[in-house]
DNA sequence: GGAGAAGCGTCAACAATGCTGACCAAACAA
DNA sequence: TTGTTTGGTCAGCATTGTTGACGCTTCTCC
């Protein structure tokens, strides 16, 4: 349980510590320790509630993906959701085909490119995503309660501050789709 | 690439909208749907330089966390990472015991309990672990600078509450082992 | 001192989700 | 017409999680 142990106490604090040479930067340090931290311990929390549901249906966080950006954007091709995923066509195809299968997201020709196979959820496929989307809603909400408003947006700029160029651009695309 | 479609156009919407009754409602489920967004790419983009890096070593993201929380917590028993990281000792074992047999991570017998394996990380995992954290450090300042000293703050109070409990409690035993 | 519990390791099998490489078909574009 | 783009599929492999079942050493308690 993390208790201090024996050969611990005897070690001249962290390594770190002296690789650092100043406190200005030791303490910044400890501060992207914590940033560390904070996100392993984050993420794999507000994606735990949507696991142990999906898990239910013998889906997994993949699955998730495809729903939640599915509806966030009716009508994508599968290229754009390939670019938002950054994975292969192959793995999208092991998790796709199957929700296809089952009724959870319809495909549709193209019409001004017949090649395309545009994607949206059908109801049953809508009405997971909420399920899904409603518990992270409680979750976040609660975080966002806890921080209070001010907290809320710098979390917001630091979160895109973490993304790279292309997520950044997909960032933008999706939020104009999504209600342009 | 995202480019509107022709059937996006003609929906009333998005289904979300017609849901969401009342505008207040419409405009905090677009707030979260936002931090959904931003949590996948975020993280994403957050550990995709260790990645690369570890990739060239034959490792994978659990090599790093082991790195990252023994690193962060010496003398830690077997059980505190377990805890830690809350996988099953076989997940673990899998990726531990190969990190000791490559010198990056010691096992010590407990004084005071010898049941107990306390774990350290040798100067060679201990040298992997800052080239990994140095790949994140300026993935992470960058995003701090950009943010500002206040964002940062709220950043660290949204994600400290979408951890659940135990992970609070985890992460004050680390930072109190960390330099207590 | 002996019984049971705790801490750790290990074997085997399985599942989810990434990857590469190789092909194929339909549709578009020059 | 020819070449490219979009999408689908097969086969194989790696990582990292899971269960279940054992075994060994050590501690704790009666």
């Amino acid at each position: 349980m993390l208790t201090k142990q024996p050969g611990m106490a005897a070690m001249p604090a962290t390594p770190r510590e002296q690789a650092a040479g100043s406190n200005l930067l030791f303490l910044r340090e400890a501060e992207l320790r914590l940033a560390q931290d904070l996100l392993f311990f984050g993420y794999r929390d507000f994606t735990a509630g949507p696991d142990r549901l999906l898990a239910e249906l013998n889906m997994g966080r993949a699955h998730h993906r495809v729903l939640h950006f599915v509806g966030r954007a009716p009508g994508m091709t599968v290229g754009d959701l390939l670019g938002i995923l950054s994975i292969t066509k192959q793995s999208l195809g092991r998790v796709l085909q199957p929700m296809i299968e089952d009724g959870y997201v319809t495909q549709a020709a193209g019409r001004v490119d017949k090649r395309q196979r545009l994607l949206s959820l059908t109801e049953k496929g809508a009405g997971l995503e909420r399920r899904l989307y409603d518990c992270q809603r409680e979750w976040v909400m609660r975080a966002y309660r806890e921080a209070g408003p001010a907290a809320v947006e710098g979390f917001r700029r630091v979160m895109r501050g973490l993304m790279g160029e292309d997520a950044r651009a997909e960032l933008e695309r999706l939020e104009r789709a999504a209600q342009g």
